[in-house]
DNA sequence: AGCGCGTCTGTAAGCGTTTGCAGTAGGCTC
DNA sequence: GAGCCTACTGCAAACGCTTACAGACGCGCT
């Protein structure tokens, strides 16, 4: 491994000189700068980060922590991390939380602090009160996207407010049998983003004057299969069945337009469906969805973290994150009795 | 940060002690041992990657290079990976190599060399020569998934016998009239993967005496649209069409699923349907498939490159990847004319 | 001419560990 | 009792950078 002081000699300068010239600090003159740089790129000079880090207490790495690597939604988001902070040439290593408790004590309390990392982002995590004061007392920029957490920078998406805007996207085209398949309202006091997209949900219909119908409630568990199943539930079950369904995501907005299709109803004419998320199949299956935009999610985690960095007095605030309803062919009006 | 010789202190030993206890290399005595435990825990220490990378040369970190992180081939290996190093308490770094060639010129010029890892997992990369060559040069273990490299330490399965297995269970259903939705044969020369799926299709073909028909050979991109486009071409041309589809990946089996059934043909009665990967959809859509159980795969390479840690001499050859057949509901015999 | 300032450079002291080496103590063998 | 070995411990020198500090120089000012 070629160090520094091969550099500083072929260039004929101190490694003070050259470590100034190639990480911009300090004063270096044109020439030596020029220098250093032809120097070391004869050499193929790398700076090793594990002295430069130990020196600097800069280690130009961001840690990202998710819940799931191989689940869409956080897979992508995690992908628009990865582009936004290896642009920047920043590094990026991964901490997953899994359902294993231990593994994940382990992240908090070892993993974390190994001083690897420059900054954090939290991933939709769902983050109990010790987890918080562990994260704050890394004493490093943490951003976290969802789940609202009041003593950590957030990003959030007002899932409240997505939920309640595909509900009177459905509304607007006449429909009142609206089913919601999501959230168990029974358990899901822990679990914030599932609850407010029923909420929001249940707000819009009282909104509209009206009342909601629990036989018009199925909870999932997010999955394709799971919203196919409760889909055949909603349109199974003897008695008035719905003539919308508002899944509160795209894979089971998927799974129950194709429950829909097996009971020979069609889509939309027979049922309108839309979903939540901006899914990659969306497009395929011509999904109406509220997209969340997760790669850009991402992205902008990454550049709000970046800028914490850079500014540690910047009041980066808690920022809300862009959605928009996106109107494809699984929605239509209702059709005169 | 707490540091070493505050941990010493309390245990009343030197740093040296500290730093070999909390190691578990060279002597030390129960007791001191104990004692540093201790101490240790009591003042919440941790130790600073960056000072012992820096000492030792070790990181306790591994490398992955993957080209997305957004499909679910690459995510779910991923997820095996992260989860086998975390378990032994190893971070990871992920180098996601984009479309985008400088950011790939960049990681194996420069990210990579940074010593912040102690080995890499290339997953599923196309290497060139320079970069297969930039690889060895980091002088640390590699272990490449897919794409056999003759110069790595590789993990492959074996696609031209996965191709041919799943070809030869639609042979042994009584099918002959086979098409297969995979490579393009004009431009998948640089892409292995692809190319051995479609020889071993044909492979298995020419076993069976069946001359290969190029009408029934249909590229696509292996998505779940690309598999529905290919197999609406299929069922829809006039002329002979096929009773069964191979497809090389599962993704595009289920777009020739749902083109099927789209165009009012039942699976399996009216055509078969075989795809490749073990995709976490294919449950759902009784999906007959082979499966190269992809989170083991991270497993396994997680294990081989801390093997090769270990014990650099160990000659980890070119391990296979086992693979097996998955018959759900999307195959069936062919029934007599 | 003297002064102050901004620019540039080098010297050397860290950064927080790990580990080679030397030293001690105790137990064995002869 | 000498000699040797093993188990244990501490001292101090790395590891490869960054950066505080100080010195040197040229410039414009008084």
């Amino acid at each position: 491994m070629v160090s520094i002081d091969e550099v500083a000699r072929l260039a004929g300068l101190s490694t003070a000189t050259v470590s100034r010239a190639l990480s911009g600090r300090g004063y270096v003159s044109a020439a030596s700068r020029e220098r250093v740089r032809i120097a070391a790129q004869q050499l193929g000079y790398v700076v090793s980060s594990r002295a430069s880090s130990l020196a600097s207490g800069r280690t130009r790495n961001i840690g990202v922590v998710v819940p799931f690597l191989d689940r869409w939604f956080f897979s992508t988001v995690l992908s628009g991390v990865s582009s936004a902070l290896m642009r920047r040439g920043y590094d990026i290593t991964l901490y997953n939380i899994t359902a294993d408790e231990d593994v994940r004590k382990d992240v908090f309390e070892t993993a974390l602090r190994r001083q690897r990392v420059d900054a954090v982002i939290a991933v939709a995590i769902e983050l109990d009160e010790d987890e918080t004061e562990q994260l704050l007392a890394l004493g490093l920029p943490v951003i976290a996207i969802g789940g609202p957490n009041a003593r950590l920078d957030t990003l959030t998406v007002d899932d409240f407010a997505l939920a309640r805007l595909a509900t009177e996207h459905l509304l607007s085209l006449g429909h009142t049998d609206i089913a919601h398949i999501g959230a168990n309202p029974e358990f899901d006091i822990d679990f914030h983003i599932p609850t407010n997209r029923r909420l929001g949900f249940e707000q819009a219909l009282a909104d509209a004057g009206i009342a909601p119908n629990p036989a018009y409630l199925e909870p999932a568990d997010f999955t394709v299969d799971g919203g196919y199943r409760a889909a055949k539930q909603l349109l199974g079950r003897p008695g008035p069945r719905p003539t919308a369904v508002f899944a509160a995501s795209d894979e089971m907005a998927i799974g129950a337009v194709l429950a829909a299709r097996d009971l020979g109803y069609r889509v939309p004419e027979d049922l309108s469906v839309v979903g939540i998320d901006g899914h990659e199949l969306g497009d395929f299956f011509r999904l109406t969805t509220v997209d969340q935009f997760p790669l850009a999610q991402g992205e902008r985690a990454a550049d709000a973290v970046l800028a914490k960095l850079e500014s540690s007095d910047e009041p980066t605030a808690h920022g809300e994150l862009p959605f928009e309803l996106i109107v494809r062919g699984t929605t239509a009006r209702l059709p005169k009795a």
